[in-house]
Order: C-alpha cells, then structure tokens, then sequence
DNA sequence: AAACAACCCAACCGCACCGCT
DNA sequence: AAGCGGTGCGGTTGGGTTGTT
C-alpha cells in the first residue's frame, strides 16, 4: 500500500542539530510535553521531521540521561540481558535507568563485542567459541568460561535460579534473527523475561517526571545539563542527578 | 608536523507494531 | 476486517576525534 513518509524530505533539514534547535526542541518540550511528533517540529519552530526530533529527544536530551560510559556493573548487566534479550536494544535499555538503546547498542558493537570475542565467547549466543560446534556441551558451558565472563552471565536474577545460558533448550536457534523468537517461547517459564518482554515495571523505575506546563524545572531533578555541549547552563536548569543515580544504584545492588 | 588508520557516536533509514476509525 | 497514521525499534552510516606511524 505504501507508507506516507514520515514526514516530506522538501524543507526538512537532516544532519547535525545545533544549539539553536536543541534549544528550541528542548523549550517546547518542556512546555508542551511530548504530544504527537509529526506536529512537534512545526509547532516548536524547527525545520525538522517528527521522527528527528524524537530521536534527538530520546538520545540526547532527555532529562534524565546519564552520559559517559558504562560502568562495569551496566556492562555486565547488558551482557547478562543480551544473552537472553538478544538484540532488544530497547527492551536492555529499559532495565538501565539514563541510558538510550541507541547508547547501549553503539557501546555493545564497540566495545563489548571485541571484549567477549577477545575472551573466546561468541558475542551473538554468548557461548565460548571453541565449543559452537558441540552445542550438546552447553550444560558445563559455564564451568570451561573465563572467570570473568563466567561473572558476567550471573548478574541480577530475580528468582535466584534462572541461568542466562538455559539457551541450552535450542541453542542452534540463538542467532540472528531467529534468536528473539525463540526467546519468547522460552520466557513463559522465566519470570524475568516475562517482566522485561511485558510491559511490567522494570526492576528499576527509570520513569522520570515530566514537568507540566508552567512546572519549575528545578522540580524535576534535571540532570543532564551539565553533559552537554552547547552551554544549555543558559537556561538557568539546576544539576541534580540523584534520581537517576538512586535508581541505578538500586538495580546494580540487586 | 603530517598522513593515515582506527575508533566512536549521533543521526538516519526503513520496517514492524499498535491503536484508531 | 481492513486501511491508515503515529510511534518504536534495530541496523547502518557518515563524520568527527583520537591514536599511530
């Protein structure tokens, strides 16, 4: 039938956004709230597709951001996600409070990646390399691992007895793009999967408050000001960052 | 100091999903 | 039930930055 695009490409600028836009994005928003994208651009003044300014929105300037890079404990808490999530960017993201799929994914190819690989761990099945052509093996997988990936692959379990690797059920279907449907018939005996594939509370709430119109800003526990690059401090925002790092704090102690 | 390579990340693209009519 | 619009998601890319020779 064919989609409308998302928004006409005549007139819309693509590319780097500038401080100017960020602003104008960031002033509306915060007024308005978010209410339907495809109006958002023209309503708040920008030359933008809808689609843009929620990406720009989500990844960047989100009030609730953390910036910088993981932490060791995040980084272990997405491999431990990864191996059972596969590439549900957004579904690992939501269990990470401040940090954006797009975040997790950059740092998942780039860093992450080259990590497990190096320690002899497939990256896509998270299974030791050596033993991809036995996969009858799985069930002593975790005893031949690294030590510490054999530590990454037990980070937060909910009920205590769950194994990241239960992949073993059908490991040949743990690749690509077969591996997150076999996941979900999986997660019916996993209360964890049903919890992060449902649209259940995280294990942590990441929800942030969004400021009504005419809220003071310093109300909300803004956070990421302090992280940007274009001298946002102007507006006048406070830095508090303690909602966020509470939050994450109480994931990394579960 | 310059050239080149490798790395990193913001942003884009296109498809999938969901809700409304 | 089907069509449509809006949004979310994952994969990919382009350009800036950093490191190496």
């Amino acid at each position: 039938m064919g989609r409308q695009p998302c928004c006409d490409k005549l007139g819309v600028k693509k590319g780097p956004w500038t401080a100017e836009e960020d602003k104008k994005l960031i002033n509306f928003l915060l007024t308005n709230g978010q209410c339907c994208w495809r109006a958002v651009p023209k309503l708040a003044g920008l030359l933008r597709c809808g689609k843009s300014c929620r990406l720009r929105w989500t990844n960047y300037l989100r009030p609730d951001l953390k910036r910088g890079l993981l932490t060791e404990s995040e980084e272990q808490l997405v491999i431990d996600l990864h191996a059972r999530l596969g590439n549900r960017w957004s579904k690992i993201a939501a269990m990470l409070p401040g940090r954006t799929d797009n975040e997790i994914k950059n740092h998942w190819n780039t860093h992450i990646k080259k990590k497990l690989a190096k320690m002899g761990i497939d990256p896509i099945t998270h299974e030791p390399l050596h033993k991809q052509a036995n996969t009858h093996e799985i069930s002593s997988l975790t005893d031949d691992q690294p030590e510490s990936s054999n530590h990454n692959l037990q980070v937060p379990e909910t009920d205590g007895h769950v194994n990241s690797n239960d992949n073993s059920s059908s490991p040949t279907e743990n690749c690509s793009g077969d591996e997150s449907r076999s996941l979900d018939i999986k997660m019916d005996d996993d209360p964890l999967m049903s919890c992060l594939l449902g649209d259940d509370a995280p294990l942590v709430d990441a929800s942030w408050k969004f400021p009504a119109a005419g809220d003071d800003y310093n109300d909300v526990g803004l956070s990421f000001w302090d992280y940007q690059d274009f001298g946002v401090q102007e507006f006048g925002f406070s830095c508090l960052d303690n909602m966020v790092m509470n939050t994450l704090e109480m994931a990394n102690e579960h």
